[in-house]
DNA sequence: ATAAATACTGCAAAAACCTGCAAAAACACG
DNA sequence: CGTGTTTTTGCAGGTTTTTGCAGTATTTAT
């Protein structure tokens, strides 16, 4: 096998584990040690890994536990004020979790007097703040990664529902793709979500777009309203201009 | 498992509780004690936590003093103890809400195995920090007052359940008319979840004793566990020693 | 005060690492 | 095609790191 097999292998082994170990690879590959262990080194060299004493791990997994600050604040609080305008008096909204959504739930204004229902129990909590909102949270499974109950007990909750509005943040956003994840379960709440909704908002930070993952929610014919930091007729957003779906 | 990643998982851990038990991670990292105190050792080294005797600290645990508010918090701490020894591994588990359960969910065993099914958004990211812990929302209506799920949807979930131990707060507990409340939702809330549960423990600080209220949730004969700050043989105890209610 | 839990120290085996070297393979070029 | 050069690979050996264990000291709890 050639060197560069050996190369691209260790890389698809870190991408999917996020880490490898020298002994794995040496009984996969089927080479010596010790050329398992100058492999790693160059593609450290190279800045594509990081070597330890024992394997590699993704660079990527680094910043796993840093996240103790709320990342890119105030670029969150200006797409939630901009969300907010979409939000009229009695309806019924639904939403997902995540930082900037919470944000929102923020700065709603103290008089806005509508039903909200939710995924997060973080957003049922900054909502139950309000007087005038009506707060359904949807039960079932809890999940630890994303911190949204999910699973089939919300998806058939979903089912009984038909909101005016639907809130998502974003994993990743791309003009062809259209909205993508990578958590099988998520995924499918996400569409149930969207197709529960009269008309889906995404909320959705500049530096997400032009991302693809490997599992597709929706394309951008489904989405009618994108909500950036960026102006509307900022150039990074010109790709996204399609018939149906409003850029604020 | 490389080193790393165990510094890593580690220092999750921390950033999660504040706190990690050496213990614990002996039990969930799979390695021998000295491995884990060399760990902790090299982490304190490098100023990433605060060794102690039997773990290690947040280094911003220290500092950040900001839950000294919850009121009687050693008390609810107390009781919180007390309280886990009834949960045993692979049990399911009803809690309603309020801080001493809170106060419980902080102070549970780094390696319960275990199932909670919860009506409030709080206990349940509290829960969802551990990593053997499966956490259920019950979703519903959710109470501006109480901060708990609440109403119909509710009632009916809680009907299709059957968890071994029922975890319930008190507003107020006395000898002869029991457990007594003063929201009458929140009242069939509770009596639901005691009648779905198979036993049922009520977690009483001392001073809400002798009280009563208007609504009537439950006399003391429908309560298996009565769990206080004080000593089981303490004399403000000695009204509720009834057949079937175990003091402790 | 005494028992149990936790910590520390030194040690030894195993695992992983590194360096230099030489055989083998791949390559370059007249 | 042949020959000199470079690259790659495995190996021998010595070094470092990691880990668990045993024995002893210290802390904590009752």
């Amino acid at each position: 096998m050639l060197k560069k097999e050996r190369h691209d292998f260790v890389m698809r082994q870190i991408n999917l584990h996020n880490r490898v170990l020298t002994s794995d690879l040496v009984q996969l590959l089927n080479v010596s040690e010790d050329t398992i262990r100058r492999d790693l080194q160059e593609l450290s060299d190279s800045n594509q890994l990081i070597k330890v004493h024992g394997g590699a791990l993704s660079k990527s997994y680094q910043s796993s536990f840093d996240d103790s600050t709320v990342y890119a604040k105030d670029a969150k609080i200006s797409i939630a004020k901009k969300a907010i305008s979409l939000i009229k008096d009695g309806m019924v909204v639904l939403t997902g979790g995540g930082t900037t959504i919470i944000e929102l739930a923020k700065q709603l204004p103290e008089n806005l007097h509508a039903t909200f229902f939710t995924i997060s129990p973080f957003v049922a909590i900054e909502l139950a703040k309000y007087a005038k909102i009506e707060v359904i949270l949807i039960g079932g499974l809890f999940s630890k990664n994303s911190q949204v109950t999910y699973g089939g007990h919300v998806i058939n909750q979903l089912s009984e529902i038909s909101p005016d509005l639907c809130l998502l943040g974003t994993s990743a956003l791309h003009p062809a793709d259209g909205l993508t994840d990578t958590d099988w379960e998520i995924n499918q709440l996400k569409k149930t979500m969207l197709n529960a909704s009269k008309r889906t908002a995404i909320l959705c930070i500049s530096e997400k777009l032009d991302i693809s993952l490997r599992l597709k929610v929706a394309t951008l014919e489904n989405i009618h309203y994108l909500v950036t930091e960026l102006s509307a007729d900022d150039p990074a957003l010109a790709t996204y201009k399609v018939k149906n779906l409003q850029i604020l």
